[in-house]
DNA sequence: TATGAATGAGCATTCATTCAT
DNA sequence: CATGAATGAATGCTCATTCAT
């Protein structure tokens, strides 16, 4: 009989969104759009499939939401890297290992990306989400490139090209890695070779 | 006056056959298995869609043989390169320039490779298609390094690693390529830089 | 190169048309109307589907003619027992006899009056048949049955219940016999305790 | 103000399914498994189409459960049967008198195990409680007849088979009577007499 | 809030029927 | 006459979404 302000209620409303939030990036994560079952994700959150309505109006919504996270971690990630008071290709190091690491989010947020951007079917909300991906993180990943090349550490080229190629190359791996979680990741050794002057 | 002569019929529907594997291929390599439905592709095949079921039995059926012509393919351009009368690291060159051509069929192999691995869905044949694709193409690829190493021209590194880790290179590139049409595409020194000594 | 005149050629089509009825025949008693496939009645007669249209208008056309076959065959059998010059107890074992035989005609016969009867969806044709069935041969047998107890040989009761219920007797039979060829068949004297005296 | 007792809801749903059940009963036994649709079943029972997938997995799977009621039903009356002080040829009566009786249920019950038997296309796990039957339903009824032979009550004869004909009878019998309803039934006595001393 | 019963649109598949060859 | 490719209506089944409790 605890009156619960509704401060309370409100943040364990949050909570809740974000444990449908998580469950759902795993279930798209594995099988893309269309695959997945509002009800899968309702058991990975343990909670009831109508629940899920509750906290996001539809699929698509959900799908929206879980697209948005992952363009704001994206995002986040690069400002970090801008923020440190290290060279430009050290920042890049920096964000090929955070991008490269093995942890299941990462891997997550990767994939996702991937069913998001080969699907057909994505709705126009996350198209608008896809765009910004493209501008919130080549154009600055593209910033670092053009940054090291000026301190001659990074190899020549158009910056833009090599950014879009670099992250290419860096899905191709987590798709990889995803799909084979057991197996030795490739050292970021290897994939820097692409940057390296 | 000859009625039909039975040889003509058969080349006929083999004609037709593929005319429905193809557009299959363009589909599922847009949307996935799950996504893709049998009317889409028998619209883009210029068909009814009671009439791919006279072709393939089941979608399932449809998407096997969708992997086993990519499959075949890989391994046919595998046998080519190593039949070629050239150097270890031609080969690799060559094996490099055609998988990463934007041609359209290219593109749509491994796009349908990417989405039948990383989608939970793909029915069981599938699977073993995608197992054969491990050994057909990583194997001699893996084999094509380790001559390349020991003629000095490749960069070292367990061969094995370095197939795989070139493999999903090239699953990220082409899913790019596929996604953005009209980009200029990486160059080939590029990825090879993955592997050159 | 012969000119096959057009009397042999209605004569062949008549044969093809039999065999098609034939077919159909045990495809429908095995299966029941809604359950039978053109191509499964087309196949046991050794033709191509398309042909057995080239006889019957419809798959509906076709359990029409079979109906009305089998209707034909019972009147005949009855009209046979009453042209014989035996008594009217003699006739009802002559009929009992030939009804329960266990050749695969008859067999079908009865297993295709049972669907036809059973099934909710016999055309208007087909119902019509069926109460034909009804006038042509319980009517006779009904009359067959009054002789019979009239000579003492028969026992008391309407004779029309007398008939439909030894009808639906030698139905029962007859399914259980259908499904369980190799078994005794139960012997007439069984059936005809129904109607003695 | 309870928000729902669990044990009511258990209830409710066990009810629906009852409903269910009750709706496909009929059904299957006016049109057959093949022939009867879902949707059918679904307008009998007054819900959507979709929630009848909610009580039963499939179509087979609610035919199976209509078979099995069916059995149940027919071993309880056997064991109710035997269970009672009377002599073996009374308990003939009895059960001849239930099975034969008008009631709807009794008529469904038997036209189902006949359609079952003559399709083809029973599934099965149908077959397998087909086979049940025979086990659970002949035997005991032999039993009986046996006993009733050694009381002089019964007429000579292997009981296996005049069990066998003797539910022949009666699935033929209530063929007749399901198909038409408003007709006098054939006594009892009628089919007693099948096994009468 | 939370549950799961209920609905119905959508898809894979089957099959009677038509028709070009 | 004969074949089988082609069509599309019909059916079982799935699942997002709604809503009564």
């Amino acid at each position: 009989m605890s009156p619960r302000p509704a401060a309370r209620v409100e943040q364990l409303r949050e909570e809740r969104r974000r444990d449908v939030l998580s469950a759902a990036r795993g279930v798209f994560a594995r099988k893309g759009f269309v695959a997945a079952k509002i009800s899968d994700i309702a058991s990975a959150a343990g909670i009831s499939h109508g629940l899920v309505h509750h906290y996001f109006p539809s699929k698509e919504a959900l799908f929206a939401a879980v697209i948005e996270e992952s363009v704001q971690g994206w995002e986040a990630l690069i400002a970090r890297a801008r923020a440190m008071p290290i060279t430009a290709w050290e920042r890049l190091v920096y964000v090929c290992s955070i991008m490269g690491e093995s942890s299941v989010v990462a891997s997550e947020h990767l994939l996702i990306i991937v069913h998001a951007s080969t699907g057909d079917d994505a709705p126009q909300t996350v198209r608008e989400a896809l765009d910004r991906l493209e501008r919130l993180v080549c154009e600055p990943l593209s910033a670092l490139i053009e940054e090291a090349q000026r301190t001659g550490e990074a190899a020549a080229g158009p910056p833009g090209e090599l950014a879009r190629a670099w992250m290419a190359v860096t899905q191709g791996l987590a798709i990889s890695q995803a799909l084979h979680p057991g197996r030795a990741r490739p050292p970021i050794e290897l994939v820097l070779r692409l940057l390296k002057a």
